[in-house]
DNA sequence: ACCATTTTGTTAAGCACTAAACTATCTGGC
DNA sequence: GCCAGATAGTTTAGTGCTTAACAAAATGGT
């Protein structure tokens, strides 16, 4: 067997693994982009709105820099989301008392509303394309889940 | 209840199938960066070895439209992504006779070169953590995200 | 045989994000 | 009390992708 043979072969027999990888891959770009596309359509941003719920559950105010943290991207990014978010009065930017440096970014009333109209909805949406999997199924899957995560 | 503990509870309490979804993104999320990090560290870029891949499975060439839609991104971005290909010479551009529209892309020496060389390292690496899941639970997560999509 | 329509691929403009350099502020060791 | 280093956030330049507008070539109805 050649090595032309072998790399024929090789991209047709994935392993068990990697066959996972893959259909883990798909299976959640499909639901991430019925997400999106809620938000899309509503002319929403989407980051944005991570912004906003972990805002809520840090118990209304938070650091750019936790944010950053939470949400899993750069510091530089969430200055460039909060911006339009306080231009938009869906966020408000205090001032620690204590540290200059710090930022203390806080949701407003219209930030809250804006969560309540349309949280549900894009939830309701996402829970609709899990309908494939019970009840049961869905604690299998979580738990591999974790599983997988904790290694 | 007023709406404002409405929205506080609601962002705290998560209905199973999203939390699945968020198990989902986050898992996915860490091991599709495990497999970015090899290729960003050996400087090359993953979308384009997926391009070479899809080549191979395809029996050695094919059509940039067909390439675009096998890997799930704009014709516009295949031919951004084609175009270093063919400069490093791990692709070859030739023309169909019949139709004067096509491209056929080819892989060429190289190319496979570089998919021998490198591909079974990164698909070691990705299924190295997957281990946290035995063989049996690989293929249960595996029914899982096939009844998944399939809706 | 001709022209409206479709299809293939490219080009141009724009968006979401990152990494690196920078500014401002705080902290700890002396 | 001072200053070297650390930390918080912003700015700038660049990357990878998309959408929309486009050019070239093929197709099909008349």
């Amino acid at each position: 067997m050649d090595s032309v043979d072998t790399l024929e072969s090789y991209v047709h027999e994935l392993p068990l693994p990697n066959q996972v990888f893959f259909a883990l891959v798909e299976a959640t770009a499909r639901l991430v982009e019925v997400s999106d596309k809620y938000w899309q359509s509503k002319g929403i941003h989407g980051a944005r709105v991570r912004i906003l719920v972990e805002i809520m559950k840090s118990g209304g105010s938070m650091l750019p820099s936790v944010l950053a943290q939470r949400i899993g991207v750069t510091k530089s990014n969430i200055t460039l989301l909060l911006q339009p978010l306080e231009q938009d009065g869906l966020v408000l930017r205090g001032s620690d008392p204590q540290d200059g440096r710090k930022s203390i970014i806080s949701i407003t009333a219209a930030g809250r509303e804006l969560l309540l109209h349309h949280l549900p909805d894009n939830r309701t949406l996402v829970a609709e394309r899990m309908q494939a999997l019970d009840e049961q199924e869905l604690h299998q899957l979580m738990g591999l889940l974790t599983k997988l995560k904790r290694r």
